[in-house]
RNA sequence: GGCGAGUUACCCAAGCGGCCAAAGGGAUCUGACUGUAAAUCAGACUGCUCAGCAUUCGGGGGUUCGAAUCCCUCACUCGCCA
């Protein structure tokens, strides 16, 4: 199971190396010396590594970015090593603001192999630089307290762990942090040291929000093999507006399906900015320079037409998706949101489209408030009559006034496409 | 261990016996304007059988016709002193 969208992946040929590349993408945050990096990076093939720990059951936008940056260096020649924190998850990396509830061992269990599989999916395990997956509990687990006191803990100095933004932060709070929390740092560090005894492993890439654990392995490495070991560390990606990215309806967009579907992951792209959508670009496509420079002038002459956001959409939902769920979400948004004569389309397109928005399936004469909370469209029914008595529910793109109004299909098929505000819809099939 | 201050809706933050479902700001949602942008302006923002009713102001108990507001108690947080 390969997924065929990697074989259309390259990096721009236009840039010196991948670093500038990388560099010009906005990828780089923060790293260890850039001219050696730019020069590890040019030369011989290397090995690199990425973490990604089980706080969910799937993983989401930031990530990705991860994943994209692994794909780029691997596209450059080098080996990819994808690490699933089965241990790491275990404990919990400290946030600035609170301690985390741990998650019992079956569920993180449960989500390493949910991770796993979503890694993989965005790496080549063919070719001289396949990639290798690996998870730190194998290393982790075998390990008694003892040994690791002495032989890991021993070349930690708990002044340097103090002086991590997270752990100071958690300090300087009323929350404190747990001992627990706290030897995360320590977690992180041997993973680096074992990726690097085992496979040669001398770059780590992640969030920059992961410098200190980042940098923590890099002073294992120096400590006990005498070896400089580099790291990337890239940007939290934001949005110009100072609101967080990668949220949706307040959700966060994940790159599970079931728990995101394709449309409305097509759609959260298809809504990105103008201010945003070139960096964004950059960091979620493999569209070269000169390409998106071309998006970028079109944004700026013709903004009505929406061709960076919506190749934005298409490439990144193809990457994440696949091409036919991809045209599904196309066709259904251009059904959707196309002339918004709905009663010109045809039963299947028209099904076809539903079935990839929140749905439900009812009788007629179900009250329409019923359906906006069935639909989730809206969470509660005073919302559902807010919405209403604001003027931001349609049927069928005729606005709803009358409270007591029912379902009555009129389209082909006896379906309904149910709408709160301008763009965010959901179907209603006949029982 | 002693003394003082605090805990209000998603977040910040007013309120200090009835006029409080609770000021203000942010976030969010809707409307207008648009390009399924942004900015701006307007409205909404606990739930329900919705011009009314029910349940909220750290937990529990009490005073009162009536409490977010007063008293007791428990929990947690922050200061100052040991």
């Amino acid at each position: 199971m390969i997924n065929p969208v990697l074989h259309t992946q390259q990096n721009d040929a236009s840039f010196e190396d991948i670093w500038d590349e990388l560099v010009w993408r906005g990828l780089v945050h923060v790293s260890t010396d850039a001219s050696s990096l730019k020069e590890l990076l040019a030369g011989e093939s290397i090995t690199y590594y990425c973490g990604f720990d089980p706080t969910a059951a799937s993983l989401h936008l930031g990530n990705l970015v991860q994943l994209l940056v692994m794909r780029r260096l691997q596209l450059a020649g080098h080996r990819p090593l994808g690490l699933v924190g089965g241990s790491t998850g275990l404990i919990g990396d400290p946030r600035p603001t609170a301690e985390r509830t741990l998650n019992s061992p079956e569920t993180v269990g449960e989500w390493v192999a949910n991770l796993r599989a979503q890694v993989e999916n965005f790496l080549s395990f063919e070719g001289d630089n396949a990639a290798t997956m690996v998870n730190n509990l194998d290393w982790t687990a075998p390990l008694s307290a003892i040994d690791f006191l002495r032989e890991i803990g021993k070349h930690f100095r708990v002044g340097t762990m103090l002086k991590k933004d997270a752990v100071s932060a958690r300090l300087n709070s009323d929350e404190g942090i747990s001992y627990t929390e706290f030897s995360y740092q320590i977690l992180q560090g041997m993973d680096f040291v074992e990726l690097y005894r085992a496979y040669g492993c001398v770059l780590q890439t992640g969030g920059s929000d992961q410098w200190g654990n980042l940098t923590s392995g890099i002073d294992l490495l120096h400590r006990m093999e005498r070896v400089d070991a580099h790291a990337i560390g890239t940007p939290l990606i934001t949005n110009s507006d100072g609101t967080k990215f990668g949220k949706s309806e307040g959700n966060a967009v994940w790159l599970n399906p079931e728990m995101t579907s394709p449309y409305a992951f097509y759609q959260f792209w298809v809504n990105t900015d103008d201010s945003d959508v070139i960096a964004r670009l950059k960091v979620f496509t493999f569209l070269d320079r000169a390409e998106i420079e071309r998006l970028e002038k079109a944004v700026a002459d013709e903004p009505f037409r929406r061709e960076a956001q919506k190749r934005l959409a298409l490439e990144v939902t193809t990457l994440v998706h696949g091409e036919a769920a991809t045209q599904a979400a196309i066709d259904a948004s251009a059904a959707l949101f196309g002339n918004g004569d709905l009663t010109s389309l045809d039963e299947a397109t028209l099904r076809a489209a539903l079935s990839e928005l929140p749905n439900t399936t009812t009788e007629a004469g179900t009250p329409i408030l019923t359906l906006l909370v069935e639909t989730s469209l809206v969470q509660s029914l005073s919302e559902a009559r807010r919405a209403l008595a604001q003027g931001g529910v349609y049927v069928d793109n005729t606005k709803v006034t009358d409270e007591d109004a029912v379902f009555t299909p009129t389209l082909p098929g006896g379906v309904a496409v149910l709408r709160r505000g301008k763009r965010t819809l959901a179907g209603v099939f006949s029982a």
